[in-house]
DNA sequence: CTTGGTGCAAACATTTTGCAGCACA
DNA sequence: TGTGCTGCAAAATGTTTGCACCAAG
């Protein structure tokens, strides 16, 4: 099958190493579920990763492509399903509206006002939200991993 | 045509008052793009309120031909398109990942605890949240029409 | 008559599914 | 041999567009 090297995230310096836990954790719930950490798989989380914000599914064919991998849109589809239960990736909505999926660890946090008279988005930087989201999730006895803050707003003089 | 009678914000009682105000945003937004205010349009308009939370374009279909018009869904999803550009409507993703839309005046806030490992949606009830809102806004010039808080997290195991 | 709106059907984009063959225990 | 995984192609879903005709100024 003239297969490439399998990217390992021991083995690649083109990750942060704040990701390196990923792998492990995506292995690790495969395991759970009776499924296998295939090749494939391996390349699918590496591209998700290297992405770096929110990405569409054909983003990943067409990087893992490009890098010389045959990859169908069924395993991409397939892959990010997995990860998404593994809590690795979540689907959301991007300004534009398309559905798009991105990295749950380490995301940076979304908080927007979303003007909807003008279509604006301003980003904010609320420390005490994390504050807050982290008191409300050790109530829970839960551990967060990363919020979004959108607050529907117009001008006041509309 | 045989028209039933077009659904007015002031002659029906099956709407709360608070959206009242939403038929005059639509109208005036549709005029002053030099677009008209159409019997279809008051209907769809109508039916968004009446779904009282996240919908699909499909919903409404059915809700108006239940109701006995005519309706096509190049209608609906034009309708919906204009209200979005009117700041009533907004796209969201719901629980399981679904696009779908909702109203934004009077919309209840959204504030939740996705469960990345299990899928589970925990409600949440933050007072703090809200003055923590008003007083952002207060900050840039704006009101808050609505929001929506989601914390992506996982349990102490995971 | 000109501009905008409607329904219908076809086109499109994105995601899911059925299936035959492969990998590996 | 059995279970899971893959690619491909077809199907299913959700949304947009082209078009002929209608409605109102």
């Amino acid at each position: 099958m003239d297969l490439q090297p399998i990217p390992d995230m021991n083995e690649t310096d083109s990750v942060p190493p704040i990701f390196e836990p990923l792998c492990a954790v995506f292995r690790r719930r495969l395991k759970a579920d009776g499924q296998k950490y295939t090749p494939e798989r391996a390349r699918v989380l590496d591209a998700v990763i290297r992405m770096d914000g929110p990405f569409e599914a054909e983003q990943l064919v067409e990087d893992l492509r490009a890098s010389g991998y045959r990859v169908s849109k069924a395993t991409i589809y397939r892959t990010i399903k997995l990860m998404q239960d593994a809590g690795i990736v979540q689907r959301v909505l991007g300004g534009d509206d398309v559905p798009r999926y991105q990295m749950i660890y380490g995301a940076k946090p979304d908080d927007t006002i979303v003007r909807v008279d003008t279509d604006e988005v301003i980003s904010i930087d609320i420390p005490e939200l994390i504050e807050l989201r982290d008191k409300i999730c050790a109530k829970y006895g839960l551990s967060p991993s990363s919020h979004r803050f959108q607050i529907f707003a117009t001008g006041n003089d509309a």
